[in-house]
DNA sequence: AAAAAAC
């Protein structure tokens, strides 16, 4: 049933490449998108993480533009063909190389622009004459201003982690870039993760398309295992350092919400002579292609990332992703996890979960179609304050079933001064006791604002308007723990 | 509670 790439006639220079490059047999979202775009259709297409998206839009694409030789084949004139558009640079940067391999063997030429760097390389390249280019939306929108380019002659544009491009936070930039291209075109939408607002939205960006769904949208890579486990917000980094150690990890992905976040925990990890680097957007673009490249040749070991890194980069046998914060969107999951178990090979995927993670968890509950089951943790801070023989069970994976005991290790351990939780933490805490009866109506109602001159601890407005909105209904709390108590 | 993408 599996079919080889020699099966699609390919022209003689991408077949070379391909077999070069040590390719044979095609995965099903190759073999399925990969006619479909070589007879001209518009197409949606949606496979797990790391099952070879970008070979199966770039090949047929590229057979195309060899088979439909432009008019204007003369080497002083090249207009763009081909528009691949992409969210961070380094993805930009990965499938531009990737790209420039297929086309080794063929006249086709490529560049890939993306900011953070000198407008002038990639200037003098688009002035050379580009038939596929490669771009992160903004620069490619100062270089279209510049007229560096022209796109009108475009005939593919590819949407790469289309999900995507297609928020809020890239819709302006792309809608402006797509009206600078001739409306008679191919467009191609890939990505692991489809909602059902995004599959609408994306259609009106689609002429007849053909859908390709392998697997169901939003679908893990079922290479990946899946584990959670809770950990309290000051215990991530022994917490991390702990199951490197007992799963045998060298390399991981180690994700984090946010950028400070990430600067933090490289430079409290390195102090602890890990060797990690950190990768977020605050660094300067040459910091960022070097931590990632050291951390492709296996000269870093933990790449400590904001989601900069969740989508696309395809790192070989990388064994382990850590979501030390859980990610804001479900999607962004499947697509962190998506780092490992890439190309067939197994990996693993620990989150750790605090009590205020409860409702986001549920989220990618929804979205995977899988039922997280969070684990206790011991950590060994812990085991040693409980008496020397580490209380660990079984195998060390579910280290710690028995509520009692995590009680007692609870008590004994120290006090932390901890800011009051504005909600109830299901896993551990009371419930939480409203202030305020659900139907109680803000004292300020119709008068002034009342930000100003209440206690000086609250620092917010928002602060003040949660203060004053009606209590949340506590069920969902009392669910949560009967689920994980049943887990434990 | 954020990050990404242009200077």
């Amino acid at each position: 049933m599996t079919q080889a790439f020699s099966e699609l006639s390919l022209a003689e220079p991408l077949a070379r490449a391909i077999a070069e490059m040590g390719f044979s047999a095609m995965t099903p979202i190759q073999a399925q998108a990969i006619p479909v775009v070589l007879q001209g259709r518009d197409v949606m297409g949606a496979a797990q993480t790391g099952t070879g998206k970008t070979a199966a839009f770039s090949l047929p694409l590229l057979q195309r533009m060899l088979k439909h030789e432009n008019a204007s084949t003369s080497p002083a004139r090249h207009p763009v063909r081909a528009l691949v558009l992409l969210p961070t640079r380094e993805l930009a940067d990965q499938v531009a190389q990737q790209i420039a391999l297929y086309a080794k063997h063929t006249q086709l030429r490529s560049t890939v622009v993306f900011g953070g760097m000198d407008m002038k390389p990639q200037t003098a390249e688009l002035k050379k004459g580009v038939e596929i280019l490669v771009a992160t939306p903004g620069r490619l929108l100062d270089h279209i201003e510049a007229k560096n380019c022209v796109l009108n002659q475009v005939e593919y544009v590819v949407l790469d982690e289309a999900d995507r491009m297609l928020d809020i936070g890239f819709l302006p930039d792309l809608q402006r870039i797509l009206s600078y291209l001739p409306k008679t075109r191919t467009t191609l939408l890939f990505s692991a993760t489809f909602s059902p607002e995004i599959k609408r939205l994306a259609g009106s960006y689609l002429q007849d398309p053909v859908t390709i769904e392998v697997a169901r949208s939003n679908a893990t890579a079922s290479t990946i295992e899946q584990r959670f486990f809770r950990v309290d917000e000051d215990d991530k980094r022994q917490a991390l350092k702990q199951l490197l150690r007992e799963k045998g990890v060298k390399q991981a992905f180690v994700f984090l919400n946010s950028k400070l976040g990430c600067a933090r925990m490289a430079r409290a990890l390195e102090r602890d002579g890990l060797n990690a680097v950190a990768l977020h957007g605050d660094k300067s673009q040459d910091e960022r292609l070097k931590a990632l490249d050291a951390f492709k040749k296996g000269e870093v070991d933990l790449l400590i990332c904001t989601d900069v890194a969740a989508r696309g980069l395809d790192i070989k046998d990388v064994p382990a992703v850590f979501n030390l914060d859980i990610p804001f969107n479900a999607e962004d999951y499947v697509h962190r996890i998506g780092r490992t178990g890439r190309a067939g090979a197994s990996g693993i995927a620990i989150s750790f979960v605090t009590g205020r993670d409860v409702k986001q968890l549920a989220e990618i509950e929804k979205l995977i179609g899988k039922k997280a089951e969070v684990e206790s943790l011991l950590l060994e801070s812990d085991q040693r304050r409980f008496g020397g023989a580490p209380a660990r069970q079984n195998d060390g994976q579910r280290l710690w079933s028995d509520p009692q005991a995590r009680a007692e290790v609870r008590s004994e351990r120290p006090t932390r001064v901890r800011a009051p939780r504005a909600s109830s933490d299901p896993f551990f805490d009371q419930p939480y006791q409203p202030a305020l009866a659900s139907d109680a109506k803000p004292e300020w109602e119709g008068k002034a604002q009342p930000a100003r001159g209440l206690s000086p601890f609250i620092k917010s407005k928002r602060k003040v308007a949660a203060l004053f909105r009606p209590a949340a209904a506590p069920a969902p709390a009392s669910a949560a723990e009967s689920s994980t108590e049943a887990a434990s």
